[in-house]
DNA sequence: CTGAAAGCGCTTACAG
DNA sequence: CTGAAAGCGCTTACAG
C-alpha cells in the first residue's frame, strides 16, 4: 500500500493536521516541525492522495473540453491554447470528442453535477434543454445557449461581408456561399446572413448551400454546390475543412485558381498544417481560448461575467484571390 | 447543497447501502425497494458524487494523454482515437501538452502516484529516469523506456527503405534525408538508419539533416538542409509538419515537384487537413491508438503485456513522386 | 434482500 | 504553532 498522511504523521511524530498544513504550504508551521515532516515524506516517498483532498475541498481542478472531433485544425488549436491557459491556473483539461457518441454532450452536464469536473467548455452544436445546464459552469463558443452561459465569438457578420466585398472588387461576378450549418442558434449563421444581405445590396443572385453535416462529410456538400452552381467564379467557404475540400474539388474539376475561381474561407491560416494558403478570415484562436478559460474560471468561482464576448478577426491574403 | 446518498436514503426510507447498490446496479435489491430508491433519486434530482466513490474504490477512470502539442495532425488524430477507444472502456482522457512546460511530463508520474489518474500514455521525447515510473501504468509510442513500459510502433526501418527504393527506381539520383531527431532512444531513429544503410548499399553519398527541434521550428531544419544539399532531387522527410514545410520551401525556391524534386514523407495522409497529397508512409494511427489503450488498460489492471507491438504501415502514392 | 457501521485519505474548524 | 476529532460522500464486508 502507498503511504498515507497517517504514516507520515506517525513517522514524523506529529499530528496529521500538521502534515496537511505542510503539504498545503500554510504558514502556520514551525521550521523544525516542517523539516521533520518533510523528511518523513521523503523517506516514505509519500504522495498526497488527490482523490481524498478533492472530496474534502469539493474541487476537482479539472475542466472538460467538449469538441465534435479533436483531429480538426480549429478544434485542435483551440484545445492547445485552452490547455495552456488552464494549466496556468492549475486546471487540467478532460478531452471529450462527442461526434461519435452524441450522448457524451449531455453526459458532461452529469459529470459536473457528479463533481467529476468543475466546469466545461462546449464547442459543439447539439441541442440541449436550457434548464439542464442551469447553474453549471459552462462557457461556449459562437453559440447562444442562454443568458447564463457566456460565450466567445468573432465578428462573423462584418468579417464575412468585408471579405466578400474584397472578392467582388477583385472581379468575382457570380458569387456563392458554402457552409455547414450549426444545429442550434449560433453566431456562425451571421456569415450566411452577411452573404445574403450583400447579394441583395449588390443586386446579385444568391447561390448558397448551407446544410447540417458531420465533420468528415464535407465532400457531399461541395458536390451539391458545384452541381447546383457550376457557373460560380467566387465563393465564400465557411470553415477550414470545407475550404480544403472545396479547393481540391475546384482544382480537380479543371478550374484555375484564382483565375476561374476565387476562394475565401472563414478559418484557414494554420500554417503548420498545410502548404496551401487560402485567402481567409482568421479567427484569433489563441485569444479566444484564453478568454474562454478566463470566463470559465470566473463562472466556477461563482463570479458574474458578461454573456457575449466578440473578438476581432484578421483578413489574410493568400493565393486564392486575384491581385 | 446538492443532495447526498443520505438524503436519498432518508426520503426512500432505506439504508444508504441499499441506495448505493441501486446506483451501482447490483442485482441484490428487491424490485419495490429499487423503485422507491429510484423515485427518491428522481425527486431529489440526485447525482452520485464521483469524488467520493473514486476515493472508496481507489480508481479515477481517467487516463492522461501526454503529447508535445495537440495541434498537430498526427497527435490530434492519435488523440481522437485514443479518446474514442478509452470511452468504450469507461475511461476519459486528460489532455496534457508538454512542449510549453516540459515539467508537465514528469508531473504526470506524480499524478499517477497521487491518484489523479489511473495511468498515462506518453507520446513525448523527454528523458526520464527509469526508476521514477517503475510500477506506473504507462504506455508509450515508438520509444523504448524500459522493459516495464510497453510501446506501440510501426515498421519504421522496412517502410523507410522500401519507400526510398521506390523513389530511386523512379529516377532520384541525389537522395537526401531530413528528420527531427527524438531526444531519447526511439524506433523513429530507424528511419535514418534505413536511409543510411540503403545509401551504403547503393553506393550513394549520405545527405542527411537530422536534429532535435521543437514542433513549430521546422523551417530552420529545412533551410539548413537546402543550403547544405541544394543538388538533391529526392528526399525522405520524417514527419508530417516537416514535409509540409519542405514542400513549400521547395516550391518557393522554384523547384518543380516531382520533376526537380521527389518527396516522400513518413506520415502524411491526413486528407481532411490538407489538399496536397505527398507520397508517404502512412502509419495506422487508429490501430495504434486502440492498441495503446488496450495495453494501458491491461497495465492498470495489473496484467502483464508484451513490451513491443509493431504495426504495419501503408505506402500511399501521392503527387510528389514520378510516375 | 437489507441495514448499521467502518473506513477510503484527506481538510478544517476548534481548542489549547 | 500544533493535536484530536469531525466529516467530505461514498462502498463494502458483516450480520441478520
Amino acid at each position: 500500500m502507498a503511504p498515507t498522511i497517517k504514516d507520515v504523521a506517525k513517522k514524523a511524530g506529529v499530528g496529521i493536521g500538521t502534515v496537511s498544513r505542510v503539504i498545503n504550504k500554510q504558514k502556520a508551521v514551525g521550521d523544525k516541525t516542517r523539516d521533520k515532516v518533510l523528511d518523513a515524506m521523503k523517506e516514505l516517498n509519500y504522495s498526497p492522495n488527490k482523490m481524498a483532498s478533492q472530496l474534502r475541498k469539493n474541487k476537482t481542478k479539472i475542466i472538460a473540453l467538449l469538441v465534435p472531433v479533436i483531429n480538426h485544425p480549429f478544434f485542435a488549436k483551440l484545445a492547445y491554447f485552452i490547455e495552456d491557459e488552464a494549466d496556468k491556473f492549475g486546471y487540467t483539461v478532460l478531452l471529450v470528442s462527442s461526434q461519435q457518441r452524441v450522448e457524451k454532450e449531455v453526459e458532461i452536464i452529469s459529470r459536473i453535477k457528479r463533481r467529476e469536473v468543475d466546469g466545461a467548455v462546449f464547442v459543439t452544436h447539439f441541442m440541449h434543454d436550457e434548464k439542464v445546464f442551469k447553474d453549471c459552469p459552462i462557457v461556449s463558443i459562437d453559440r447562444t445557449f442562454s443568458k447564463d452561459v457566456p460565450y466567445v465569438t468573432s465578428n462573423n457578420y462584418d468579417a464575412t461581408k468585408k471579405a466578400l466585398e474584397y472578392m467582388i472588387e477583385k472581379g468575382a461576378k457570380k458569387v456563392g456561399f458554402i457552409g455547414s450549418k450549426p444545429l442550434v442558434e449560433s453566431e456562425v449563421m451571421d456569415r450566411e446572413r452577411a452573404y445574403i444581405d450583400l447579394m441583395k445590396e449588390k443586386n446579385m443572385p444568391v447561390r448558397s448551400v448551407n446544410e447540417i453535416i458531420l465533420h468528415g462529410d464535407e465532400s457531399r456538400l461541395v458536390n451539391d454546390f458545384m452541381n447546383k452552381y457550376p457557373e460560380v467564379d467566387g465563393v465564400f467557404v465557411s470553415g477550414y475543412s470545407l475550404s480544403q475540400v472545396f479547393y481540391k474539388n475546384a482544382v480537380d474539376s479543371g478550374r484555375k485558381i484564382p483565375d476561374d475561381m476565387q476562394i475565401i474561407s472563414y478559418d484557414g491560416e494554420f500554417t503548420q498544417w498545410s502548404v496551401n494558403q487560402i485567402t481567409c478570415v482568421e479567427q484569433p484562436i489563441e485569444e479566444m481560448a484564453r478568454k474562454i478559460v478566463d470566463l470559465l474560471i470566473k463562472k466556477i468561482r461563482g463570479e458574474t461575467t458578461q454573456t457575449r464576448t466578440v473578438l476581432e478577426t484578421r483578413f489574410v491574403l493568400g493565393s486564392t484571390t486575384k491581385k
